[in-house]
DNA sequence: AATCTACTCGGTAACGTTACCAAGCCTATT
DNA sequence: AATAGGCTTGGTAACGTTACCGAGTAGATT
C-alpha cells in the first residue's frame, strides 16, 4: 500500500535522487540522456511527485487561489475559465474553493494560503467590507471582483475589480424612469448581507430622490432567504407577495437576472404581459436573459474583460510590478423586450 | 516574512512542540489547562498550522474530492452542496476540481490523491467509460456519479450511481411518439464524446426502431462545440439549422434543458408556437424548466436523492462496509407546457 | 517504604521533497 | 604539463509537522 517515492526511482535508475529531482524539474544541470531515461521509469512506473512534500520544500511554489461564494453563478462561470487559462500562460496552478453564503471568505483564505503555498488569491462574490486587521494577515496579493465599490476612503488597502453597482443601478432605474414608469417595485437582498444588494438599492433610490419621488417602502422587497438569495424561486416568491400586496406599480426592478426571471414567470401565470402590462428588468447579463422569452433587459457587467483584469492585475501584484488598484468598470444598460412604457 | 510555525508557538508558550501539537489536535494525552494556554496564544499570534507538513506526516487524513467536468451544470450545484454538507458531518474536508471537457479526469484524480491524502473521489459528469488499468492505480474508493450505464458486464470494476439514460431517453421519446408525433428532431451531443450524450441518443433510436419508424438520420443533430456543448447558444443554433434544412417535424428533443432553450427561442423567432405548433422536450429537471415560459417537460433526475446515495456509497468505501455497488435510480417525466399533441 | 498506575510532557525520528554544496570528469586554455 | 572552467552528479541538510518512545511527577495501592 506504500506509495512509490522518489528513492524509488532513484534506485531503479541506478542513479541520486537528487537526479531524479532535477529530471521532474526540468533543471538546467541534467544530461538530456539521463534526464530521458529517468522520465521514462518515472512514466512506467506511474510515479507521482507527492505535493504536500514539494510544496513543504519550495520557495516558489506557483499557484494562486479562486474564492467562490454562491457556485450556482453563471457570471462566475466565465470569470473562472479565464481566470485558469491566464494562470496555465504563467504556468501557474490553479485551485478553485467553493464557500458557503455565511462563511468567511477572509478566514478560509488564511488557511488556504498555509495550506498551499499560495502566491495570490482571487475573491468572487461575498462581502465587500471585511476587518482591515484580517486583511492584513493575508500577506498575499489579492483581488476581490464583482464586490461593488464603496464611497469609503479607507478603501486603500486592497485592490478590487468591480462595476459601481450603485451608479449603474440608478442608470436602469432612470431608464426605467425615463420610459415614463412612476411605481417601480424593487427586489432586492437582505440588507443585513452586506453585499452588492445594498448597494444597488441605493443606486435605485439615488434615482428616485433625484427626480425628487418619495421613496414606497411598500416598491422594496427584500429577500430574507440567505442560503442563496438570487433565484429564480426567490424572484417567483417576491414577486407573488408584490402582486398579493395589492400595491400599484407598472413595473419591477431586480437586482439579478434570476430574480427577474422568477418575476417574468409569477407574472405570467398572474396573466399579465411582459412589457405590455408590467416591464420587468434585471442585472448581471448571464445568459439566460438573452434566451429567455420575453429576452431580459438587464444591466451587463463585462465579466470577460473584468476577468482579465483581475488576473493581470494580481499577476502584477504578485510580480511586484502594483501594489494595489481599483478598477471600475463601466456596464451596459442592455434593453431588450421585457421593459417598455407602461401601458396603462 | 518568514511563517510563524509550531516551534515559535512551543517556545513562546515554554512547553515542547509535542504539546502544542497536541493541543492543536485534540490528543487525550494533555493537560486542560496548558491546552488552554497553548490555544490562546495560538489565536493570539494568528498561528495555522501548515498543512502540506501535515499531509506529509499524517497517516489519517480526512480528506474527499469532487471533480466535475464542466462547472456551469446547474445540476452538480445541490450535489456539491449535500456530499460537501455530509462530509462535513464526518468531519471530512472537501476539495472542489473543476476540470476542462478535454482534459482526463482519471490523470487529473491521480494527481489530486498525491497530493492531498485523498481518502475518496467523486466523479461528477464526464465520459463513461475508463481504461481499467488507469482506474486501478487510483487505489482509492471513488463513486462516478451522473455519468450514466452502460450494458456491459465489465463495469464491475467501479462504483457508480446514476439514472439509466438510454431508458429515460427511450421513456421521454415514447412520450412524444404517444402524443402522436412521427417525426422527432433530436438535439445531441457529438458522438465521439463518450457521454451521457450518447445512451440519450441511443434510447431515442430504440423508442423508434421498436415501433417500426425508421431513424431518419436528417433529424439527428450533432453538436460540433467540444469546449462547452449543452449550451442555450448551441440549442439556439441548432434549432436554426434545424429550421433552414426544410426538413419535417413536428417535436424537438434535445439531450439537456439548457439546449431546450435555445430551441425554444429560436422557434420563437421563427414565430412558431410552443407547442401549438412544435413540441420541445429537454432532459435534466434544471430550475430553469420551471420558470421558463413554456415550462419545459423534461426527464428529472432525482439529484438530491443520487448525491446523498453517492456520498454514503463512498464513506461506506471508505470505511470497509462495502467494496463497490451500482445504484440506478429511476427518473421522472416531468410533463409541463412544452409538449403537447401534434396540431396539424 | 516501596511499588504501581495514571496523567503529563519533551525529545527525536521520520514523512518525501528540493536547495545547496562538494566533487568528479572532461575539454579547452595558459 | 598544469590549471581553469563547464557539465554532470551524489550526498546531505533542511522544510513543519506528527507518531512514538521514554521519562518525570503525583497520588494510590500493597
Amino acid at each position: 500500500m506504500s506509495e512509490i517515492t522518489i528513492k524509488d526511482i532513484a534506485r531503479e535508475c541506478g542513479v541520486g535522487i537528487s537526479t531524479v529531482s532535477r529530471a521532474i524539474n526540468n533543471h538546467a544541470d541534467i544530461n538530456p540522456e539521463t534526464k530521458q531515461m529517468v522520465m521514462e521509469k518515472i512514466k512506467e512506473t506511474g510515479y507521482i511527485p507527492n505535493n504536500s512534500a514539494r510544496n513543504l520544500k519550495r520557495t516558489d511554489a506557483r499557484c494562486i487561489a479562486v474564492l467562490i461564494k454562491g457556485i450556482t453563478n453563471p457570471f462566475f462561470s466565465p470569470v473562472i475559465q479565464i481566470v485558469e487559462a491566464q494562470a496555465q500562460k504563467k504556468r501557474y496552478a490553479m485551485v478553485l474553493q467553493h464557500i458557503e453564503a455565511y462563511e468567511d471568505e477572509v478566514a478560509v483564505a488564511l488557511e488556504l494560503i498555509k495550506e498551499k503555498r499560495l502566491r495570490g488569491i482571487i475573491f468572487l462574490g461575498g462581502a465587500y467590507q471585511h476587518d482591515p486587521e484580517q486583511l492584513e494577515k493575508l500577506k498575499v496579493p489579492f483581488v476581490f471582483s464583482t464586490i461593488g465599490i464603496t464611497q469609503d476612503e479607507e478603501k486603500e488597502t486592497y485592490s478590487n475589480v468591480a462595476v459601481d453597482d450603485r451608479a449603474e443601478s440608478r442608470k436602469m432605474t432612470d431608464y426605467l424612469l425615463d420610459l415614463g414608469h412612476k411605481r417601480i417595485a424593487i427586489i432586492t437582498e437582505s440588507m443585513e448581507a452586506q453585499s452588492i444588494g445594498t448597494l444597488r438599492l441605493e443606486g435605485y433610490k439615488d434615482a428616485l430622490t433625484a427626480r425628487g419621488i418619495e421613496i414606497d417602502e411598500r416598491l422594496i422587497f427584500e429577500i430574507k432567504e440567505k442560503q442563496e438569495p438570487y433565484s429564480m424561486e426567490n424572484g417567483y416568491k417576491m414577486a407573488k407577495e408584490l402582486l398579493a400586496s395589492g400595491v400599484d406599480f407598472t413595473a419591477v426592478f431586480t437586482i439579478a437576472d434570476f430574480l427577474a426571471v422568477g418575476v417574468c414567470r409569477a407574472l405570467h401565470e398572474a396573466g399579465l404581459r411582459i412589457p405590455e402590462d408590467v416591464s420587468v428588468a434585471g442585472y448581471d447579463g448571464i445568459p439566460i436573459g438573452e434566451f429567455y422569452t420575453p429576452q431580459l433587459t438587464t444591466i451587463r457587467q463585462p465579466a470577460e474583460l473584468m476577468a482579465e483584469k483581475t488576473i493581470n492585475l494580481l499577476f502584477d501584484m504578485i510580480e511586484g510590478r502594483s501594489t494595489y488598484e481599483h478598477m471600475v468598470f463601466p456596464a451596459e444598460l442592455v434593453v431588450r423586450e421585457s421593459t417598455a412604457k407602461p401601458g396603462r
